[in-house]
DNA sequence: ACAAAAGTGTTCCCGTTACACCCATGA
DNA sequence: TCATGGGTGTAACGGGAACACTTTTGT
């Protein structure tokens, strides 16, 4: 089987890129690497993908092992493999991107790993090639965001309007008129009003919403 | 350096979705393959990254090799990474997709890699997880052709109204309100008219235009 | 009483769509 | 002269944007 064998193989890595909101916050989950290399930088979480799993299994289990959570919406980036992107050694690395809901998390788990929610819009300096794996991920989720409805990853189960325009507004990094919003989302029929009221973050009382996903796949209409 | 050693190594394959017009018809250029694995099968063209090339560099030689062609338009469609993929050895590919002018390859170099255009709504049944492959490419292209200029790569450098319309036609698989899509293009300000004349294709004669990307850069405005 | 967030309709404008006929030319 | 593709304008419609005040309730 010389055709196989008369080329070169390569370490091949996953990289992690995890959202979430903290304080309403667009938020990255980054570890400050302790070892070489580019120990003392900031990177996403990776892993070395292994004989027995998929490049998806192997996004998967770095974000277990990280947050110890199992279905969380992922998706690929794509593959970064230029020959000195790693400066240890060649590495071929598949970028993912996952969306986490609100202390979806395991605090102990990401101490142990040295994690740390950081905001998008005041990033430290990463490593590696990870500076452009952000920023073309910030711009997938961005045109994916307004076209499907993967924002309601990043929220809890039932939300109000207010969360809910909050998080289109820092996403899309611009105001959004509170009666248009409002107007957009009632026309949604995904979104469904339940009979619930949050009294937490105000005095009056909000709605609670949640996503309908059958909704959503029975007529999968999606724009906001 | 036990970090790396540690894990597995593995085959990294780029695999070229090549895209043209023949006869007005959006096509592929899928090769038969006289070899194994999947011998018989129709299959993308596609080669191994070697440790002196990036994976983009590996592409991009994929693609001259087959054709000739240097600086031709590519980009990539993401990496396939199933245990499985290939049934004769455990082989992570990136796929790349590619648009080519009309006629701007070597149909030497096509015959001696068994290599044909066929019409993407009549494929062939394909190799490997090909068929995956170029479904997402063309989803990918659809999306991307209406809000990028990168229909231009398919024609050739002087082109008509009415071969840009088919095109439009062609990928997005719908009739164009002749009137309204001459009106948009007027409004485009990175297609601009010759005064050059087509007479090849009707006895009127017929504009010929150009994209200007220096204009487009200044002002990228596009959506047609 | 007041602060703080929730909730609610209408108007205007611009971009999109629908639609049908004349023009220039080679055969 | 006729067949073929090239070229042109207008009217109706609908979705998106702009815009300000009332409601509820805990302190």
């Amino acid at each position: 089987m010389a055709f196989y064998s008369d080329n070169p193989k390569f370490y091949v890595a996953v990289d992690c890129i995890i959202f979430g909101l903290v304080e309403g916050q667009l938020c990255l989950l980054l570890t400050r690497r302790d070892f070489e290399p580019e120990r003392g930088k900031w990177s996403v979480m990776g892993g070395f993908v292994q004989t027995d799993e998929s490049a998806d299994d192997a996004a998967r289990r770095v974000l277990r092992q990280l947050t110890g959570l199992e279905n969380v919406y992922m998706e690929q980036v794509g593959a970064f493999g230029a020959v000195n992107r790693d400066p240890g050694e060649r590495v071929i690395s598949i970028a993912y991107y996952a969306l986490l809901g609100p202390g979806e998390y395991d605090p102990q788990l990401l101490a142990n790993h040295n994690a740390s929610w950081v905001p998008v819009d005041t990033l430290p300096q990463l490593g590696f090639d990870h500076p452009e794996m952000v920023s073309r991920t910030l711009e997938l989720i961005r045109r994916k965001f307004s076209t499907e409805p993967i924002g309601f990853n990043l929220l809890p189960e039932l939300f109000t309007l207010s969360q809910l325009q909050t998080l289109h507004e820092t996403i899309l990094g611009e105001p959004i008129d509170k009666r248009n919003f409002r107007k957009r989302v009632a026309e949604t029929a995904c979104i469904e009003k339940t009979d619930l009221i949050d009294k937490t973050s105000s005095r009056r009382g909000a709605s609670l919403y949640r996503f309908n996903d059958s909704r959503y796949h029975s007529d999968p209409k999606f724009r906001i």
